[in-house]
DNA sequence: CAATAGATCATCT
DNA sequence: GATGATCTATTGC
């Protein structure tokens, strides 16, 4: 956050500078190879009001072919929406506690997406402290799959959901700020870890361990 | 600080 | 019945 440029107690949302300063991501940024995607996502910003958060740190899952995939065993009633239209969320549950997030990509009935790995928290802080009580610093709110889901608010009830029409929406700013991004392999899975699909923000403190 | 165990359930075999 | 795109608390150095 900003250092005490002003002395009033009623902090201001952030959330509608950033509305007015950026622009929705559109379907043909969507539908693209994941990879494509991927790389397109970081420096976005990630809004469900009263929460947005800029996109540090992503996966890209290439689907039927990609071992580590959830498509990879084809089309069932989990990946349907991977199936479906590019531009679309694709939530789901995990370890028995943890919802998780991802950006359906690629033409429709090619499954591929984005998993959303982490946050730099922008607007809704005093929201997302309530929702993750653990977090203590900012950057420990949002910089996980899971973390990031719960201090935003995000269910499986978004499931399916349009990030074109919204409520849970993706937008770019015009002029993005320069940041060094960084390749490596992805985290927490056993098969297909070798493929370099990660992507982040070298230096920025809000990317997940 | 690093390592580890426990929580907890949808999905698929 | 096992596994998993995780997080947290706790233990041990």
């Amino acid at each position: 956050m900003e250092a005490g440029s002003f002395a009033t107690a009623t902090p201001q949302n952030p959330l509608n500078e950033i509305l007015a300063e950026t622009e929705l991501v559109g379907l043909n940024t969507y539908r693209r190879p994941a990879i494509e995607v991927a790389r397109a996502l970081l420096g976005t910003v990630l809004i469900l009001p009263p929460c947005a958060g800029r996109i540090v740190e992503v996966e890209a899952y290439l689907g039927e072919k990609d071992e580590a995939a959830h498509a990879f065993r084809g089309l069932t009633p989990r990946t349907k929406v991977l199936y479906g239209p590019p531009g679309h969320a694709y939530v789901y549950f995990i370890y028995g506690m943890h919802d998780c997030l991802n950006v359906v990509a690629e033409p429709t009935g090619s499954p591929g997406c984005v998993l959303i790995r982490a946050l730099e928290p922008l607007a809704g802080l005093d929201v997302m402290y309530t929702r993750r009580a653990a977090a203590r610093r900012d950057r420990q709110l949002a910089s996980g799959p899971g973390k990031l889901t719960r201090a935003m608010g995000i269910g499986r009830e978004l499931n399916g959901s349009s990030l074109i029409s919204g409520p849970l929406t993706i937008r770019r700013y015009p002029n993005p700020k320069l940041e060094s991004i960084m390749i490596s392999p992805r985290i927490g899975i056993t098969r297909g870890a070798d493929w370099p699909l990660r992507f982040y923000f070298e230096a920025n403190p809000h990317v997940s361990g």
